[in-house]
DNA sequence: AGTGAAATTTATCTAAC
DNA sequence: GTTAGATAAATTTCACT
């Protein structure tokens, strides 16, 4: 993955919390041509060092969408097991966000449904169908307080490197 | 909350997973002209139906950053310990995500760091220093399966008006 | 290398219908 | 809602350090 410098992280800082800045209001912030600014968005981009760019939708306007944290144990840590859930994971829609954590749990997942009906019936096809699964733990989500996946980034840092 | 008809929904759909198409190849999506799509999004916008847009970064491009799920209990479930506790987490930059759950426990976090000396010295700051805090658990993200904050938008459901 | 300025292409906004 | 013209931004080219 690419060394990234100062003014990296410093455009990386901004759109992570706004993507629509123009490359001229970019460049005033970190000192550089709307065109430098440019190229170094495209190469970001073209490195993955930029994953995706998203509108984030307000759950409320989508009917009364409901979110649940849920916290997934598998029968075996058996890397064929973890990847296949891995797979589904990424292949299901209602799964929003998936996480491999270690501790109490082996998995955080976010999943979202139009109804509790709805979530139990998610639960069936994706838990108790899956002989992987020992057990899993529903925490309905009452409100999303702060959801981001901005990170504290300080250019100052000194692991980036000069321009 | 504005009522959202099936075009929108099929461009909420679209952006949530990729902001940057043009007007013209959402208008093709969805069968409007740029104009119009590009009014809608306005309207989605001002009426913070779309709530951010922003750049995903990858963790790995910011060194090591590690990344925790927390779960946290409160001593109370008092509305103002709450909403301090709310208040909190909007104003923590370690803090990307912060969901108000029931269940076993009262908070969802996603907090990141540096390293582990990094997060230890944010648990002793946001945690053991918060009389209102009765106990958290932290697990460690080995990997980030899926992160996104896409709900699974169906513009057929009968949710969304006519156009 | 990577940068900045100008020209071109492309997208977006405004206004009229 | 559309289309057409004005504005603004992104992209490419090129000369420079």
């Amino acid at each position: 993955m690419a060394s990234l410098d100062k003014i990296d992280a410093a455009i990386l800082a901004r759109i992570q919390d706004n993507n629509r800045l123009t490359s001229e209001e970019l460049g005033n912030i970190v000192n550089l041509s709307p065109s430098a600014c440019q190229r170094r968005l495209k190469r970001l981009r073209a490195e993955g060092v930029i994953e995706s760019e998203v509108a984030i939708v307000s759950p409320k306007a989508l009917g009364r969408a409901i979110t649940m944290v849920v916290l997934v144990s598998l029968e075996r840590e058996r890397s064929d097991i973890v990847d296949r859930f891995k797979t589904a994971l990424r292949t299901t829609r209602e799964v929003m966000m998936g996480f491999y954590v270690t501790g109490d749990a082996d998995f955080m997942l976010v999943v979202t449904a139009k109804s509790m009906e709805d979530y139990e019936q998610f639960t069936r096809r994706f838990f108790y169908e899956n002989p992987d699964i020992k057990g899993f733990k529903t925490m309905v989500v009452m409100d999303r307080v702060k959801a981001s996946f901005g990170f504290p980034i300080d250019p100052g840092d000194p692991m980036f490197g000069d321009d």
